[in-house]
DNA sequence: GCAAGGTC
């Protein structure tokens, strides 16, 4: 029996075997297998229970097809074939699934209720049947099982009704996965191609088009331009200050609100003025209910930490999954906003009874009783977020601390009262004109005691008085304002548009948002409110240009609309495949066609490349100098050539001695990782053009297999890592007297002979263990020699 | 170096 996820397994396993099971680490390290006895179909039967860690495979290209530089992006709709690839390997999924499917009559697979649960379904069938027992061909061999939560009941529910897995729900991931792949890539080596060679100062490495990503980049522009196009209206307002006896004075609220001209309102005083008192014509008092939040799921989880705590989604998440793994909170990626029937809401309230923060509230609720929780959806995944054992701030870490404590606030707050208030509203006639005021008072607080941050603020009392009574009015007067814009998309709002529109779900919203903040396209303010760049602007604008439907939220959710017809059977995997494929082929190409259009607005915000960085190295071409952009990609740009040169990125380029590689006559640059960091010089060319066969694309002379060259890895390398298998220890000649030898592969830094003179490589090596012996010269005063001599 | 979706 096979799970979607470690957890899973476990729990399940120990509903069905009663506790009775036993339990080993699977080969991985990662999976573990639970083992009972029991009956299965009526007959006594050995179960195996284990579990996957989400997709075992992954869609990519076949190699070649991966090379930027000699594949057009166009192919990639229809020529390039595509493969699955273990998702994982360092998990060596498909083996594990076969040293322990091996043998096996029955296979029952309990991953998740969803489309994506489905496709890994066929994925583990893959992987095991080639290696499973063969039965006769009229045996049934493979079951699903079919659970909605992760309860006795509904596991043996399960178990004893179990179906077969979906052919069609699993297809229609595979046509979901093709289609994000094929465009997704496409679109996005055509843009980071075009204009990364012609812009200097983009700022980002990778100019990325996604399905996802790119409809929430458009979230954040459209906020932008609604602030950008809004101007500022006046309009007046009515304020009328009253009062009575020794009371306070009252503000009144107007009740035509505002007019958006100076006379009308004029008019509007001076028809007030007519009255010097202001007249109660009616008192209202409702008592109203500010309801208890409903159980917690991931991504009101996410806009909380980011509105309240200050916690982006990514790091709220990697945190979330720490406190679960080390126990103290449930599963953390959830839709589900209502507690199973069986939940066990006192038990996990009362582990909270001896935190100092929450034990009043928590022991007031045990004496009165808890309410019940409010009506949630079922979305047939996991239990709510809640607490599951008690910790203290030490433990926890700060960050750890303040989600664990919201998530624990927040579940006290579902099973607590509602908080009640009074609403208490004054009718008032001034002349001819209507006014009002109105205040809350509370009844009770019920669970905002536990959630301090949502309580009704206190406000000053209003006046007791009734229908009949009257106010002097103190001050009338017109007051003028100005409309505001709005402010930048926070990112708790940007979460539930996302979630609104089915952009992403809840495991990858945070993933997309970290996307759009990686690629430069727009940054996080004060308030983590998600200001685009000029880079972020300028792209969506384009797509609005050329084709706006690239950039609407639709995109994703008329292709789900498609890809559900494969679903529910009612239409072909191929054709789907093939018909949407089409559609966005069309699009690509019209969208290369009209990159100008884009283009023109890039003009405006960037610099050409040619205009770009500073003189650093000649060129091995033209013999002129070539410019050394710092802006993100870093890179070396000839403009008389017209030839960009990659170059490592994250570190420090400079001259190196104005040595010159002997096949290219290209100048070498140093590229340096930090202050005391490893660093190595590199040829422009050969870094972008690898010069000889067993070399690849990105390799410094370091690893430079060149015979003679002094630069290289053939003069400089000593000896194998002392950490890494692959890797050779190369002498860093620009490190002494601090002498240092780096590896070419890891990042490992040796230090060696400080203070020498000078360090050389020596051609012979050393008999015992091949290492290069190195020649060495100290100064007579430095030597760590006993009897210093003239020759060592 | 790309996407989005699972997941430790």
């Amino acid at each position: 029996m096979v799970a979607e996820k470690p957890s899973l397994a476990q729990s399940i396993s120990k509903i069905l075997s009663k506790g009775s099971c036993t339990s080993r680490k699977g080969l991985n390290g990662a999976c573990s297998v639970h083992e009972y006895t029991g009956s299965f179909q009526g007959q006594s039967v050995r179960f195996k229970m284990t579990s996957v860690c989400g997709h075992v495979m992954s869609l990519d290209f076949i190699g070649k097809y991966n090379n930027w530089d000699q594949v057009d992006p166009a192919e990639l709709f229809s020529t390039a074939p595509a493969e699955k690839k273990e998702a994982n390997p360092k998990l060596n999924m498909v083996k594990f699934l076969q040293v322990e499917g091996r043998g096996c009559d029955y296979v029952v697979l309990w991953l998740d209720c969803d489309k994506e649960g489905e496709n890994i379904c066929f994925e583990v069938l893959d992987a095991i049947q080639p290696v499973m027992n063969k039965g006769s061909s009229m045996d049934q061999s493979v079951y699903r099982a079919k659970f909605s939560s992760i309860t006795d009941t509904d596991i043996w529910n399960a178990m004893n009704c179990l179906g077969e897995p979906n052919r069609n729900e699993a297809l229609s991931v595979d046509a979901r996965q093709e289609l994000d792949l094929r465009i997704g890539c496409a679109f996005t080596r055509f843009q980071t191609k075009y204009f990364q060679g012609k812009y200097g100062n983009l700022d980002s490495s990778l100019i990325s088009f996604g399905p996802c990503q790119t409809p929430t980049l458009g979230f954040c522009v459209e906020r932008h331009d609604k602030i950008q196009s809004f101007r500022p209206e006046t309009y007046w307002i009515l304020q009328a200050k009253v009062f009575k006896g020794k009371d306070n004075p009252l503000m009144l609220d107007w009740n035509r609100v505002r007019v958006f001209d100076r006379e009308v309102g004029q008019m509007f005083v001076n028809l007030a003025k007519t009255s010097r008192e202001a007249k109660v014509e009616s008192v209202s008092k409702k008592e109203k209910a500010k309801q208890r939040p409903q159980a917690l799921n991931t991504v009101e989880m996410l806009r909380v930490a980011s509105s309240s705590l200050g916690m982006g989604p990514q790091h709220t998440m990697q945190i979330a999954e720490r406190l679960y793994t080390q126990g103290y909170i449930s599963y953390p990626r959830t839709e589900t906003t209502h507690y199973p029937e069986n939940f066990d809401l006192k038990g996990t309230l009362k582990q909270q009874t001896n935190n100092p923060f929450w034990a009043e509230e928590v022991k007031a609720l045990l004496s009165t009783g808890l309410n019940r929780p409010r009506k949630g959806s079922d979305a047939g995944d996991h239990p709510p977020i809640t607490p599951m054992r008690a910790a203290s701030e030490g433990e926890l870490g700060s960050d750890g601390w303040r989600l664990y404590e919201y998530i624990t606030r927040h579940f006290i707050a579902t099973i607590s009262q509602d908080c009640k208030y009074l609403q208490t509203t004054i009718d008032f006639s001034i002349g001819p004109e209507a006014f009002s005021c109105s205040g809350k008072t509370l009844i009770s607080p019920g669970y905002t005691t536990v959630m301090p941050w949502l309580g009704i603020p206190l406000e000053e009392n209003l006046p007791e008085c009734e229908r009949g009574d009257t106010f002097t009015v103190d001050e009338i007067k017109l007051v003028e304002k100005q409309t505001s814009p709005p402010e930048y998309l926070t990112e708790a709002e940007l979460i539930t548009l996302m979630e609104k529109h089915g952009v992403g779900t809840d495991a990858s919203i945070p993933v997309h948002i970290n996307n759009i903040c990686q690629r430069n396209y727009v940054t996080i303010e004060n308030g983590r409110k998600l200001k685009p760049t000029n880079l972020g602007i300028v792209l969506v604008h384009g797509y609005y240009k050329i084709d706006a439907e690239l950039v609407l939220p639709t995109i994703r959710s008329a292709v789900e609309k498609q890809l559900n017809l494969i679903a529910q059977g009612k239409a072909n995997f191929q054709q789907v495949l093939q018909h949407t494929l089409d559609i966005f082929k069309r699009k690509f190409h019209y969208f290369v066609d009209s990159i100008t259009g884009m283009d023109e607005l890039m003009e405006v915000s960037f610099s050409p490349i040619a205009a770009s960085g500073k003189p650093l190295a000649r060129c091995g071409k033209c013999h002129r100098f070539m410019k050394y952009i710092q802006a993100k990609p870093s890179r070396l740009h000839c403009s008389h050539c017209d030839e960009t040169y990659s170059l490592p990125q994250n570190g420090a380029i400079k001259l190196y001695k104005e040595l010159r590689c002997p096949l290219d006559d290209f100048e070498l640059v140093l590229w340096t990782s930090g202050a005391r960091g490893k660093s190595y010089p590199l040829c422009p060319y050969c870094y972008s053009n690898a010069p000889f066969r067993d070399m690849k694309k990105g390799m410094g002379c370091n690893e430079c297999t060149h015979p003679s060259c002094q630069h290289s890895l053939n003069s400089l390398g000593i000896g194998q890592c002392v950490e890494c298998d692959t890797g050779v220890l190369v002498l860093d000649p620009t490190s002494g007297p601090k002498w240092r030898m780096a590896c070419n592969k890891c990042n490992v830094v040796v230090h060696f002979f400080e203070h020498a003179h000078r360090v050389q490589v020596a051609q012979e090596s050393c008999d015992a263990c091949e290492a290069s012996l190195v020649a060495v010269d100290f100064n007579k005063t430095r030597t760590p020699l006993a009897a210093a001599s003239p020759v060592q």
